[in-house]
RNA sequence: GGGGGAAUGGUGUAAUUGGUAGCACGAGGGUUUCUGAUACCCUUAGUUCGGGUUCAAGUCCCGGUUCCCCUACCA
C-alpha cells in the first residue's frame, strides 16, 4: 500500500512558506490567512468565477483564515445593484461563505483619496490636462518609449488645488486625470504614468453624486486589498504585468513613513484562468447571447453562467470537484466539457433518486394479461428508488395492461446486438415482469403506434423465473423502463444540448453567434412521467431546493422553475453514458 | 528589433525540489448488474527541441521553437 500523499499547487506551497517564516504574523499561525472575491458588479457570474472563488475560499478555509467578499464598484457608469444581489446568491448557492459584512470598494474612496493627496504631496502623483487621445499618443507602443505629458512637472501646490476642484465636480468628463508620476520609458506599458483617478460626472449606486472622481483599477485594487488586511490577493494571468504597479503604489505610500505607520502591503499572485471547450467566458459575448435571443435569459440552462448550470440541475459539489481537477496552475488550459459533465454526473449518481419516465412514447400491450385475472387490474409494485443505497427507500408503481415505453426501445428489424424489443424478442420491464412480443401496429406513415407482448406471470417484479428441471434459469438481456398508461402524468421535457459547435466560438469567423447550435434546445411536451414524481415528501432534501431525479436510463433531471402543479417541467442535466449510441454509431 | 508568463500520454494534473515519470478523465478490452447506468479489473500512451554539467536531469546551465498576456479615462 501506498499512501496517497496530497499534492499541494505552488500557491498554497507559496502559503506554507509564509507561515513558516512568519511573514505576515506570528511564524506558524495559519488564521492570519486571508484572501477575497473582488468581482465587479456589473454582471453574472459565470463558469470562470467559480474557480476563482473556489480558490480563495477554499485557501482561506483550510488554513482557517478570512475570505472576504468585496464588490470592485469604481466605475458608476456600469454597475447595479441587481448585479450586486445575483452574485451575492450566486456565492451563497456554490456554498463559498464569505467572513464577515460584504465589502464594497466605494467605502474606501475617503480613505484611497487621502493617500492620492499624500503622493501628490511626495511629487509622485499629478494633475494631466491632456485629452485621452493625447495621453494615449503620449504612452508610445510596445517598442518605443513614452513622451513625458507637458503637465507632468506642475507645482504640488498647483496639483493640489487641481485635484480638489476634480473631486468637487469642477470640470467636465475627461478634462483631467490624475496620474502617477513613474516612467514613460518603462518597458512595462502600464508603468508609463498610469492613471489614478478619472472625472465621472455619474451617480454611483451607493455613494449617490458624493464623488465626481473615480480611482482606477490599479490605483485603487492593491489598497483594498490592503485596507482589509488581505494577505494573499489571487488573481488571474493577465494581471502579471500589473503587479509592479500594485507595488509600486502601496510602496510609494509606504514611502518616507516610519515602519509601524506603513500600510499593510499584500501579495499579488496570479494563476491561469479555466477554458472550457465550446463555450465562451466573455462577457459580452454572453450578453449578446441574452439581448439577440440567441437564448431565454442569463438562466437559461444553456447558459455557462452559475444561475444557468443551477437551472440546468447542476450542484454545487460538481464545481467544487471540476476545480479539485484542473487544479491550480499557471498553464492556460483548455478544459473539455465533458470533464464538467462527468462531475455533474458523478454527483448525481450518488445522490439522484430514481425515477421512470418515458421522453417519447409508444404504447406496449400485454395481450395475454387477462391470463393472470382481471384484464383490468392493476398490480402493485415496489421499486428501489436507489439501486445502491437503501437509505433512499422504495416506492409504489402500478402496473397494467397498458403502458408506455420508449420508442427507441423497439425496433421492427433489430441488429443482433439490440438487446430491447423487436419481434421474437424479450425484455424486463424494470420492476414489473417478462414481456415478449409478437406483433407491432405503424400508422399510414409507418411509424410504430403500438407493441404487442405477452408477459410471464412467473416473473412479477421483474426477477428471473425459476428454474427449470434442468436447473437452468431463462436470462434476457435488456432491461427497459416504463410508465403506466392510466396514471401517467404528462410533462414537459427540456433536452439541451452545448450551446456552440465550435470548440473555440467565433475563433473561424470572428464572430461566436456563426458557430451557434441551432438544435441546442429540444423541448418534449408529451413525456410520460410516474405519478410518484408529483410527490414531493419523502424526497431526500436537497440543500438548494432544487429537486433533482435520475429517470432510469435517460438521463439526471431537475424539475424547472416553470414547472406548476398543471404542467410539469423538467430540465436534462446530462444523460446518462450510453455505450449502445457509440457501439451502433 | 520591447516587456511579462507558460510548455509533462488524447485531455487535465503530480513528481519528496538532482534519484523508479505517478494520479484522474478519455479511449480500447473484460467482469458484475433488474438502468447498455453504476461498480470493479486489464490495456493504452508522455517530459517542446538541440546541446551541456552530473554516477544520475522533467528538475540545473546554454541556445532555439511554439503558445498566451500587455499599447481602455474597463476590471
Amino acid at each position: 500500500m501506498t499512501e496517497v500523499v496530497e499534492s499541494r499547487h505552488f500557491i498554497q506551497q507559496m502559503i506554507d512558506a509564509d507561515i513558516e517564516s512568519g511573514k505576515w504574523g506570528a511564524p506558524g499561525d495559519r488564521t492570519v490567512v486571508t484572501t477575497r472575491f473582488p468581482p465587479e458588479p456589473n454582471g453574472y457570474l459565470h463558469l470562470g468565477h467559480t474557480k476563482a472563488i473556489i480558490l480563495c475560499c477554499g485557501i482561506a478555509r483550510e488554513y482557517g483564515g478570512k475570505f472576504n467578499l468585496r464588490f470592485d464598484d469604481t466605475n458608476p457608469a456600469k454597475e447595479e445593484q441587481e448585479y450586486v444581489d445575483s452574485i451575492k446568491g450566486d456565492l451563497e448557492w456554490l456554498g463559498a461563505t464569505w467572513d464577515g459584512d460584504v465589502k464594497f470598494a466605494s467605502d474606501y474612496f475617503e480613505q484611497m483619496y487621502q493617500w492620492a493627496i499624500e503622493l501628490i504631496e511626495k511629487g509622485l502623483a499629478y494633475v494631466d490636462d491632456q485629452t485621452v487621445d493625447e495621453i494615449r499618443a503620449g504612452r508610445g507602443n510596445l517598442k518605443d518609449g513614452g513622451k513625458l505629458s507637458p503637465f507632468r512637472d506642475r507645482s504640488v501646490e498647483e496639483n493640489l488645488d487641481l485635484s480638489a476642484k476634480m473631486k468637487a465636480g469642477a470640470f467636465e468628463n475627461g478634462t483631467k486625470v490624475l496620474r502617477a508620476k513613474i516612467d514613460m520609458n518603462s518597458p512595462n506599458m502600464n508603468m508609463r504614468d498610469p492613471l489614478m483617478y478619472r472625472i465621472v460626472n455619474a451617480p454611483h449606486h451607493r455613494t449617490g453624486s458624493e464623488w465626481h472622481i473615480y480611482p482606477m483599477y490599479d490605483w485603487a485594487h492593491g489598497l483594498e486589498d490592503s485596507i482589509e488586511g488581505v494577505t494573499h490577493s489571487l488573481c488571474t494571468l493577465e494581471f502579471e504585468d500589473h503587479r509592479p504597479l500594485y507595488d509600486w503604489f502601496i510602496n510609494a505610500i509606504n514611502q518616507g513613513r516610519n515602519d509601524d505607520e506603513k500600510i499593510h502591503h499584500p501579495q499579488q499572485t496570479e494563476f491561469s484562468r479555466l477554458f472550457l471547450s465550446y463555450t465562451n467566458m466573455s462577457k459580452r459575448f454572453m450578453r449578446e447571447l441574452v439581448e439577440e435571443n440567441h437564448v431565454h435569459g442569463w438562466d437559461d440552462p444553456r447558459m455557462i453562467t452559475v444561475a444557468g448550470f443551477r437551472r440546468r440541475g447542476y450542484t454545487p459539489e460538481s464545481f467544487w470537484k471540476l476545480a479539485d481537477d484542473v487544479g491550480i496552475t499557471k498553464f492556460n488550459a483548455m478544459v473539455d466539457f465533458s470533464r464538467l459533465e462527468n462531475m455533474v454526473r458523478d454527483d448525481l449518481n450518488a445522490r439522484a433518486p430514481r425515477r421512470m419516465a418515458v421522453l417519447d412514447p409508444i404504447k406496449l400491450i400485454i395481450t395475454n394479461w387477462a391470463d393472470g385475472g382481471d384484464e383490468d387490474r392493476v398490480e402493485v409494485m415496489e421499486a428501489a428508488n436507489h439501486p445502491k443505497d437503501e437509505s433512499f427507500g422504495t416506492r409504489t408503481i402500478n402496473f397494467a395492461k397498458e403502458l408506455w415505453i420508449e420508442r427507441e426501445d423497439f425496433m421492427i428489424d433489430p441488429p443482433k446486438k439490440f438487446f430491447r424489443l423487436g419481434l421474437g424478442r424479450e425484455v424486463r420491464l424494470r420492476c414489473g415482469y417478462w414481456a415478449k412480443c409478437h406483433d407491432y401496429k405503424t400508422d399510414d406513415a409507418g411509424n410504430v403506434t403500438e407493441v404487442h407482448c405477452t408477459y410471464d406471470p412467473l416473473t412479477k417484479g421483474g426477477n428471473n423465473p425459476p428454474a427449470d428441471e434442468e436447473g437452468k434459469v431463462r436470462k434476457v438481456k435488456g432491461t427497459i423502463h416504463w410508465v403506466n398508461v392510466n396514471d401517467a402524468v404528462d410533462a414537459e421535457v427540456r433536452l439541451f444540448d452545448r450551446l456552440y459547435m465550435a470548440e473555440r466560438p467565433g475563433k473561424k469567423t470572428g464572430d461566436h453567434i456563426d458557430d451557434i447550435n441551432p438544435d441546442s434546445l429540444k423541448i418534449i411536451t408529451n413525456a410520460k412521467i410516474e405519478p410518484a414524481l408529483l410527490d414531493v415528501a419523502g424526497e431526500p432534501k436537497w440543500d438548494d431546493g432544487i429537486r433533482r431525479f435520475q429517470f432510469e436510463r435517460t438521463g439526471y433531471f431537475c424539475e424547472d422553475s416553470d414547472s406548476a402543479a398543471e404542467k410539469r417541467v423538467f430540465n436534462r442535466t446530462a444523460s446518462l453514458r450510453d455505450s449502445w449510441a457509440k457501439q451502433s454509431k
